[in-house]
DNA sequence: CTGAAAGCGCTTACAG
DNA sequence: CTGAAAGCGCTTACAG
């Protein structure tokens, strides 16, 4: 079924049908032809090959999502959002790449090679935007510090993790653990960083190492950073040993939750919190193997608030990134970018917008 | 960057560096030429254009998965699975549609006009593959009744329905209730025939609309048809009155639970089977806000066994469908149809291979 | 208003 | 072993 078939039944041209086909037909085809051109396209089931009309154009219509964790129920809404904002122009194609794993240099070319309308990136490493170098239009989801490098979506994580912070310290813990995340992606080097200041402030005393209980002190250079919710941070504070964190996946977090929790309790951690919520549950399902009580005698707490949180035993509490908000605007600046009306049209600026974090409270903590 | 501008720095044709690139050219290029072609490749960082290589080949590389609820975190593991068996040579295109909906036929012509390799279909209903009528390869999972039109890979979940009756009655349950999705599919629709039938088997009584209590009966059709797992199933049975479903979604779920379970326990159920584990996930957050303890008072059970019911409140007994080896399998199936060798390459008899579903039991059954 | 023609970047017989 | 040429199905100036 090509447009030359349907060509020669309405008896016009392909130049026509194709016309016809795309809307472009106003002042340019007899409504007598175009109206003849539409029936035929109708009886013959006629749709307009992508692939020959991506080869001229030189672009396809396919928006592409990356993201390393697109398993994780959080991207079920950040998905819903992107396709509201997109509607029936472009097509979304989701860039599937294994747990936790960034798309390698080869991966990137392959995209480009779909010739896509544009990129959606999230929680990109600087390395991966290096590899990129796309020239389609591209938008960044959750990658703090990364906001000079082109336009992007972000977290103002600083508002939920004060909360957080403030909220374990009224109930009166003093030592806390931090599970975090093992992909080196920005959006949590940020988590861990903006914890770390905030349990300082209040002297609380962070836990974060896998093998020992030695307490982690934030760097001076670190607390003194900016602490501005859209300014980069320089970097998690480094120690010597291994970090606490897991892939963000429900076993993998329980298995070192399992690990770690012995140690933790007994240098007098008598809270945790983790980088996700996928490893919180993991971190549930260790505390209960253990016989650990949530909340009486461990507090936990993540980020994401998940829609399962609510019904973990006991519910979660969260500092709570709201996925569908991030997938409409990030959409949203991209077909503005595709259409060159964008902020960076002029490719000086660019634009940056953050969407408020906050605390949402659970028994998982309020005990 | 083209195939003309490696062969000018090549030196040779463009032919020859097709033949290079696709690792043809064994006794057809020089190996002189051949290496000074993979030299230009690159150092120019050359990517065959893959929509130009599709035009003329008639068929890309991408291989389409179509569900109704990729946001599902059950397709988690069927994504990994997939992808574990397609390797690099196909790419997997995620077709996202809004929860819950099947693709339309608008939605299926675009999927043909992209030229996929192939097409994963996830529980469809028998509507939607007469839109398709598609001419490339296909494999359905999940599409119990449906393996006259295609190969499956489907699940055997009569074990695990009748191992969650069985443990349901020895509890000492006798009238359950059951809360379905509302999504027509196949799938979903055989899990509510064989429940029904197993508890009639043992005399008890399921509990399945919205608005009364009336007991839903068995019909004797229904009850003597075929059990076996690959055969069709008559359909659920007919009743005048709206049956208790909801969305695929926790909140959906909860809605429709805070609504149906007072009229339920009223009518003395003091169990409740859920579809799916992500209206268990609802169910259990409704219940909890009405004050009814889970399992002392209400008994919940699930279909999926999701990562996450490990971990709920209280853990989740479900009937467990294998995610990660639905993909492998149903992938491997479709690989073998598209190079031909498969066991429908004769047009004539289609494939079924069936998945066994078991019973995981946990407290929000076991007490 | 209309259609013939060029060309998008490849792959693949085909002739040397 | 090598390369010129046809052609995949479109879109878009361009000439009428």
């Amino acid at each position: 079924m090509t447009a030359a078939m349907v060509a020669r039944r309405a008896g016009v041209s392909i130049s026509a049908v194709s016309l016809v086909v795309n809307g472009k037909d106003a002042g340019r085809i007899s409504a007598a032809n175009a109206e003849r051109i539409r029936s035929a396209v109708d009886e013959l089931g006629y749709v307009v090959d992508r692939i020959a009309a991506t080869l001229v154009r030189g672009r396809s219509d396919l928006v592409i999502l990356v993201a390393p964790d697109l398993a994780n129920p959080f991207f079920g809404q950040v998905i819903r959002g992107i396709r509201a904002e997109l509607g029936d122009r472009y097509r979304l194609l989701l860039s599937v790449t294994d747990s936790g794993v960034q798309p390698s240099a080869a991966d990137v070319r392959q995209f480009a090679a779909l010739r896509p309308a544009g990129l959606l990136v999230d929680a990109p490493s600087a390395a991966f935007l290096d590899e990129l170098g796309a020239e389609e239009p591209i938008v960044l989801l959750d990658a703090p510090g990364l906001e000079d490098r082109a336009t992007a979506v972000n977290y103002d994580i600083a508002p939920g993790v004060s909360a957080l912070v403030d909220h374990l310290h009224a109930l009166g813990h003093r030592t806390i653990g931090y599970l975090d995340a093992s992909t080196g992606t920005e959006t949590f080097a940020r988590r861990r960083t903006l914890l770390l200041r905030a349990a300082r402030r209040l002297g609380m005393t962070v836990l974060t190492d896998r093998d020992n209980d030695a307490a982690v002190t934030v760097t001076d250079a670190d607390a003194d950073a900016d602490a501005d919710a859209g300014a980069a941070v320089a970097g998690a504070p480094v120690d010597s040993t291994t970090p606490a964190a897991a892939d963000l996946d429900l076993a993998a977090a329980a298995e070192v939750a399992a690990h770690v929790l012995p140690t933790w309790r007994a240098a007098g951690a008598t809270a945790v919190v983790c980088a996700a919520d996928t490893l919180a549950y993991g971190l549930l399902a260790a505390a209960a193997g253990l016989g650990i009580r949530v909340p009486d005698e461990l507090a936990v707490a993540g980020f994401d608030d998940l829609p399962s949180s609510v019904v973990t035993a006991p519910p979660l509490t969260s500092v709570s990134l709201p996925g569908g908000a991030l997938g409409r605007s990030a959409a949203r600046r991209l077909l503005a970018a595709i259409d060159g009306d964008g902020p960076d049209s002029d490719g000086a600026h660019h634009d940056t917008e953050l969407l408020t974090a906050t605390l949402v409270i659970r028994a998982s903590t309020a005990g």
